[in-house]
DNA sequence: CGTCACCGTTCGACATTGTCGACCGCACCC
DNA sequence: GGGTGCGGTCGACAATGTCGAACGGTGACG
């Protein structure tokens, strides 16, 4: 955005830096400087000079035999500080792995970012089974139980899903504004949330809002595993379970407060 | 650096950033604009301006109530996302998991990054205990079996590291070039390290490389756990244990060939 | 309560830098 | 052999990022 003089907006070559970070961690992780260029429509010289310089503090890497661009591993580090500095995330370690204990289901903590849940903290089911790390993972804000809580009780957050189209991930997925609306209200008059197959097949969550002093929602924790383990045979919650993910909320809120 | 013209050179304000979110990884990891300024040895005006740009992006929050600044969350996934793309990770998780089971430890997989070890993958060893995620941790080079796998191949990295002055982290630690050269020596024979309460006081190492196609050491894989389970009573490195780390590598070095 | 010091923030002049078109060598394909 | 598209370089110059000066706010201190 110009105008006569500069206006103290932000800085160019950092927003742009940053999109192309942001590309980079999309899809296949790697393109050549001509994909970049056009992806962004940025003159390649642009885009060149944005990634050499990336690449010169280790925010990206260049594959020698291809020439391609990807992220670097600086972004791991970074990414990492930002979780250890994290005190919705220091203060929920004990609760969080207690209601893994407790529940014998797997555990997650998420946030909102950037339109979705942005999960800060992942707490395996205590078993055996080979599990994949979700630190760090998007998931959808209409389609899980964390989402669900998180649009609840932010009304811009909600009012922006809601124009935007909701994608069908299952055959269960809410997909009209109208229903997620419905569900949202009961969400809130629940106080907790639960998802039954509407983001992976066979796949089930409760989660509850993390407060901070004053009752803002900052958060949401959650357990997570196949349907016939979170929910009855109609697709609801059991009840046993809900009352644990709640307990861990409300005193990982009161932690917040000391 | 500035010359008649503008050299092709990096792009200041780019570097500039990527310096703040190294500096705000650091420490406490929450720093006022000030310190910000004189730490990077710039102006306010400056300092700011790169600040709320990175903040428009995501990768940096500021405190409300103390306007103190921080990393943000966009920086934990595209932390992600560079480990999800990382094709040493991808193709050492099962064998890192088989070497988890197998020993009985905790496993981790780290590559050089910025003059120390980068854990890149993490498995916890496979009983009830706490544990806390390594990944995105920086491990001294000199003090850790994963370090000194990293050095022994790679004698630019070698010499750089001996013309720095070596930390004493423990009463074991090596803290002479001359020790430590003649330690990589040999590890270069054994083609395996150890570290035995040189980093943490308690706690030991294996680690042996992990090559790519034509032999170039790209990384290590190792276990740690307490002294006495990975070491016999003169702090060597039991020989069973020696050989899974061994093969683990091997086999992963093969995984990279295909 | 008034003063002081330092904070984060804003603004605009202007010097410097980042932009980007033109061109390059290289590799691949037909 | 020619055409295409790649990553990359270079330098003119327009646009931007820099940064000094000033601001209001806040907390500490006497």
């Amino acid at each position: 955005m110009v105008s006569v003089g500069t206006v103290p907006g932000p800085i160019q070559s950092i927003e742009r830096a940053a999109a192309m970070l942001r590309l980079l961690a999309r899809g296949s992780g790697e393109y050549g400087l001509a994909e970049v260029a056009a992806s962004l429509g940025l003159p390649k010289g642009t885009a060149h000079g944005i990634l050499r310089t990336l690449q010169r503090v280790a925010f990206v890497e260049q594959d020698e035999e291809t020439g391609r661009y990807r992220l670097g591993a600086a972004l791991l580090h970074l990414g990492t500080s930002y979780l250890d500095a994290n005190e919705l995330r220091s203060r929920s370690l004990n609760w969080a792995d207690a209601l893994a204990a407790r529940s014998g289901q797997e555990v997650r903590i998420g946030v909102h970012h950037d339109g979705a849940v942005l999960v800060v903290h992942h707490v395996f089911r205590p078993d055996d089974t080979m599990q994949t790390l979700g630190i760090g993972a998007m998931l959808p804000l209409h389609a899980t139980a964390f989402g669900k809580v998180l649009l609840a009780y932010d009304a811009d957050l909600s009012a922006a899903t809601r124009r935007r189209e909701l994608t069908s991930l299952t055959r269960r997925t809410i997909v009209t504004p109208q229903s997620l609306e419905r569900v949202l209200t009961q969400v809130r008059a629940a106080g907790w949330a639960n998802d039954a197959e509407e983001y992976l097949p066979g796949e089930a969550s409760i989660a509850a809002p993390i407060r901070a002093p004053g009752g803002l929602v900052v958060g949401a924790i959650g357990i997570s595993g196949s349907v016939d383990r979170i929910c009855d045979s109609a697709s609801r919650a059991k009840p046993a379970l809900v009352s644990q993910v709640a307990s861990a909320a409300e005193a990982i809120s009161r932690a917040l407060s000391d």
